[in-house]
DNA sequence: TAAGTGATCTCT
DNA sequence: GAGATCACTTAA
């Protein structure tokens, strides 16, 4: 992803960036300058102070202070003790909402997918560039055997009908 | 199906 | 400080 360019796309709101993400590559600078390049198949978007399965809904906490940031930094927080999450902040700028990746090729589910990459805390609040060791290449595809889903949330139940009901994940699924 | 796991948040 | 919660994974 080029730095300097007037309008990158995850500026654009959580729900448009999220299925904007599918079948671009997620690329991790690894030991020895090494870069593995996986493509995005799984996304979630948390879009706003009123998605009430966003930690943005109870407002500005030191965990959730980078959502409320500028766009185009990776967002990675502890859940249940174990596992870290990976989501990208999106826009508009200030608006607090992000996308969680939830799955690459071959590596499905947010957790294993940091654990793959090595991704924990050290990414929280980084932008996301290649200098950081952590960014995105490529276009928004669905590659050929592939079809394009979409539908409600994993794990967000607390949230209540309306915003567990909302259809904010999108996902590649093999033909 | 349930336990593990520990940071985070909401009460005292 | 204590207690509840939690955008999950694994083993059974």
């Amino acid at each position: 992803m080029e730095k300097g360019k007037i309008e990158q796309f995850w500026q654009k709101p959580a729900q448009v960036v999220a299925p904007a993400l599918l079948g671009r590559w997620l690329c991790r600078r690894g030991r020895g300058g090494k870069v593995t390049r996986l493509r995005i198949i799984e996304v979630e978007a948390y879009c706003g102070p009123r998605d009430r399965a966003s930690h943005a809904a109870r407002g500005m906490t030191p965990r959730t202070r980078v959502m409320f940031g500028p766009p185009g930094v990776w967002y990675v927080y502890l859940c249940y003790g174990v596992h870290w999450m990976l989501n990208l902040v999106t826009g508009p700028q200030g608006y607090p909402s992000a996308v969680l990746v939830r799955g690459v090729e071959g590596v499905v589910g947010p957790g294993r997918l940091t654990r793959r990459l090595k991704i924990g805390k050290a990414f929280d609040g980084q932008a996301c560039t290649s200098g950081a060791g952590l960014w995105i290449e490529g276009r928004e595809e669905t590659p050929m055997g592939w079809r394009r889903r979409r539908g409600p949330r994993i794990g967000v139940d607390y949230a209540g009908k309306y915003w567990a009901g909302k259809h904010y994940r999108w996902w590649l699924e093999a033909e």
